[in-house]
DNA sequence: AGCACGCCGACT
DNA sequence: GTCGGCGTGCTC
């Protein structure tokens, strides 16, 4: 009997992939496994057993694996189950959310390499010179990589010559799997066998007398190991006794050190603290948790609607000990922003070292630590605390799944598929996994309000502050009527810079919100009213002044900023709007002594440059923080008595149907960082519109009329939650195919969807990296079955793939758009 | 998605 | 004449 597996490949197609193995290879393999395959002409590539089986396939011969890659499955099946429900949901395969899920040094490609054929007898005569080149090179080499072979002889297809070189026998290829992921080994050292006895080294010590340096050595060393017991490494001692390397290693060539490698993890924390106890909950804390509980005990996603700052983290860690308890394993999701220290922080303070984080700052290697403790279900991964991604671990035995910031719309992947939200493929995970999940936000989303108003998920609430410090006092300041009296500084009212002045008196500290990085965004001439703009994207350049430079947000594109405007030649050009650094800048130009920081894209782009910025604000090293939406997460500043919004309009007039929520969601969030500690802190919002509906609603705390308002436009507009969409996107360097590509699919779901079809449409930045873009959306009733929906939408999709005159066109789905 | 094969412009 | 541009079709 002929045995087969099928596999899951990494790559945007719909289907698995059939192999053929050995009999002793079908014992062995499991579902889960990674194996190597050829696939295509030549390359190997990293696959997932999806399925072990022995039908041979009847339309062609199935090709032989290359290799088995894992000793143990290293995917769970519930796993490639929850998968398959994110490809199936969001419209994209399998295999992209394979290759999204793991971490990448799991996914290992072939490279090519060429060496010389030892076989064949070379008449140099009959190669041209670049194919003699080659021989030469491997003469002196002996494997090549092709990228090497274009460098030698200095052009970019070398693939023909290495064709003609293989047909006249003069070398051979092999396909080499590189495995990425190494252990980290750290080396220590020892005294060597021989002088374990006193005796030994006493003599030892004398005859070193004359060779003080190596003297020195063995002596610090005594003094690491006797202080700390502990293991030294050759690191250590080498810092220790100020040597080098050399002597160290003269030492270990003399066996009187001897070193020796142990593997360790890349992920440490410092486990010299003992958790600390847990805090006791206060009466609402506690009523919040009994009702979080009374509502998983019907198996119900819970929403936990905590005010900000009224401790909705102790209430997760209660949870999180009492799932741990149980002897199973907690996901504690965060969007990527409020993953800080802070909050690892304080998490390892109550679960010391069974806390693992994931998230994108961490290194491929650190990721496949985590993705390994979690799947054989270490004890130093028994809470993980990570971004969207880390939903897709290996858990084995999950028992809780908490979604913090639950409304944060970055749960949702945007670009490249799976264009998976976070937060309700959590729900599906919880789910298929049996296990407990509750949704958390000072701010819930419409939707998750929604189904608690539906009854679908339960309800939990805090609508006091922790320590019973009030809601922040909220004040709307009329920019208009300022600007018009000319009695504006700036984009500083007279208002903001009182209550700068006082806070700072009171050697309390402030925050400055400004959505909008940047320095200016625009520069505009004044004469002619052009604006350099992307070559390649549909945008207007942005000016950073930390480099004089424009930038373009979607490309990478940037060059120095004009003296004169390019389109008319005067030197008129002028700044419109205003970023982060504008606002900096002119803070301190107001008052110079003023302590300022910033924080931003810009200036947190390094690895440790935005916990920088959090310690010295935390220190009192600044009195003001100016920043962006990065201020609103996870961050608790105990002195910040007031918050600034500079200017509240820019957020409302979003062009958007979730602009209002969002606005009031951001607004809320920021307030919170006013007056957490004892005082109740002030928030002062800029607006040139305070008679606008969602800022009298932030000033009287109103979530539920945001909600209604809100529900009732999406109800008379056909949007979530009432309404399922669909977003289409057509991608083309054309203008004129994506436009008539568009327009045709779009009329093709007209015929069954009617109304329910809106555009297509230009996106507000129409262009991108050269490729027009232009989108479609499609709404569906709750009801209407989805999968029939889906079904209906790929159908049109194969017609459209016949049209001769639209190949070439991208149709990119994304369902849920936000 | 890659990556090969295949057909047309600009260069040694 | 070749080099290399990207259109198109396939991958077990």
């Amino acid at each position: 009997m002929q045995h087969f597996i099928n596999v899951i490949l990494p790559i945007p197609l719909e289907k698995l992939f059939t192999y053929s193995i050995t009999k002793a290879e079908a014992n062995f393999l499991k579902i889960g496994m990674r194996v190597a395959v050829p696939f295509g002409k030549s390359k190997i590539h990293t696959a997932l057993v999806a399925e072990i089986h022995t039908t041979a396939p009847t339309v062609y011969e199935a090709k032989e694996i290359h290799q088995i890659l894992d000793d143990d499955p290293i995917v769970t099946e519930l796993q490639i189950k929850h998968w398959s429900w994110v490809a199936s949901y969001y419209m994209c395969s399998i295999g992209e959310v394979f290759r999204s899920a793991v971490p990448g040094a799991f996914l290992l490609e072939s490279e090519t390499l060429i060496l010389k054929n030892p076989e064949s007898i070379v008449q140099e005569d009959a190669l041209t010179d670049e194919e003699f080149l080659v021989f030469e090179a491997l003469e002196r080499q002996s494997m090549l990589k092709v990228q090497e072979i274009a460098a030698i002889i200095d052009k970019k297809n070398v693939l023909p010559i290495l064709k003609r070189l293989l047909e006249k026998n003069v070398i051979l290829t092999k396909e080499e799997v590189y495995q990425q992921y190494k252990p980290k080994l750290v080396r220590y050292v020892k005294l060597g066998e021989k002088y374990q006895s006193e005796d030994a080294l006493g003599a030892l010590l004398d005859s070193l007398s004359r060779a003080p340096k190596q003297s020195k050595v063995i002596l610090s060393l005594f003094q690491l190991q006797g202080r700390n017991q502990k293991k030294t490494t050759v690191k250590e001692l080498e810092e220790k006794s100020e040597s080098s390397a050399s002597i160290i290693k003269t030492l270990i060539d003399k066996e009187i050190l001897e070193d020796f490698f142990v593997r360790t993890d890349r992920v440490v924390f410092d486990a010299a603290k003992k958790p600390s106890l847990l805090k006791e909950l206060n009466e609402y804390q506690e009523k919040a948790l009994q009702d979080i509980e009374a509502s998983f005990a019907e198996k119900k996603v819970t929403l936990l609607h905590g005010v900000t700052s009224s401790g909705k983290t102790e209430v997760y860690v209660k949870l999180i000990a009492d799932c741990l308890e149980k002897g199973q394993q907690a996901l504690y999701l965060l969007p990527e922003i409020a993953l800080t220290t802070q909050l690892i922080a304080r998490l390892q303070n109550y679960f010391g070292q069974q806390v693992a984080v994931f998230h994108s700052k961490y290194t491929v290697h650190e990721r496949v630590e985590v993705w390994n403790n979690v799947l054989t279900n270490k004890s130093k991964a028994q809470i993980v605390i990570g971004a969207r991604s880390s939903l897709f671990l290996p858990f084995s035995n999950l028992g809780l799944i908490i979604v913090d910031e639950e409304h944060e719309s970055s749960f949702k992947q945007y670009d490249p598929a799976p264009r998976y939200h976070a937060r309700d493929s959590a729900i599906v995970l919880a789910n298929f996994s049996n296990c407990n999940i509750l949704l958390g936000s000072a701010t819930p989303s419409i939707e998750s309000f929604y189904n608690v108003k539906q009854q679908k998920y339960g309800y939990a609430q805090i609508n006091r502050r922790f320590g019973d410090v009030l809601m922040p006092e909220i004040e709307l300041v009329d920019i208009k009527e300022l600007t018009r009296k000319k009695r504006m500084k700036g984009h500083f009212s007279e208002r903001l810079l009182q209550g700068i002045t006082a806070a700072v008196e009171e050697g309390e500290q402030v925050i400055l919100f400004q959505n909008r990085r940047g320095f200016a965004p625009i520069v505009e001439c004044t004469t002619c009213g052009h604006s350099p703009q992307c070559p390649n994207c549909d945008v207007s350049l942005t000016y950073h002044q930390y480099k004089k430079q424009m930038r373009c947000h979607y490309c990478s594109y940037h060059m120095a900023l004009q003296q004169s405007c390019l389109a008319c030649g005067m030197a008129t050009l002028n700044t419109k709007g205003f970023g982060t650094e504008q606002v900096e800048q002119e803070l301190q130009q107001i008052m110079p002594k003023l302590r300022i920081g910033r924080m931003d894209l810009d200036t947190t782009r390094g690895k440790h440059a935005y916990e920088k910025i959090i310690t010295s604000f935390e220190k009192h090293e600044l009195d003001v923080l100016v920043g962006t939406q990065m201020l609103t997460k996870g961050l608790d500043f105990g002195n910040v008595s007031l918050v600034g919004i500079m200017n509240a309009d820019n957020l409302l007039n979003f062009p958007d149907f979730r602009a209002h929520e969002r606005s009031y969601q951001l607004l809320a969030q920021v307030s919170g960082r006013a007056g957490r500690a004892k005082k109740r802190g002030k928030v002062l919002i800029q607006t040139y519109n305070p008679y606008h509906q969602i800022l009298q609603q932030i000033s009287a705390n109103d979530y539920e009329g945001m909600y209604t308002d809100q529900i009732n436009e999406r109800r008379e507009f056909k949007y979530p939650p009432l309404h399922r969409i669909i977003k289409i996107t057509f991608k083309h360097r054309d203008y004129g195919k994506v436009e008539d590509a568009s327009a045709w699919f779009a009329k093709s779901l007209r015929v069954s969807f009617a109304d329910n079809v809106l555009g297509p449409e230009f996106p507000a930045v129409s262009r991108i990296r050269n490729q027009y873009l232009k989108n479609i959306v499609l709404k569906m009733k709750k009801d209407q079955p989805l999968g029939k929906t889906k079904a209906y939408v790929r159908k049109i999709e194969r017609s459209f793939d016949t049209i001769g005159q639209f190949k070439g066109v991208r149709v990119i789905y994304n369902v849920d758009y936000i």
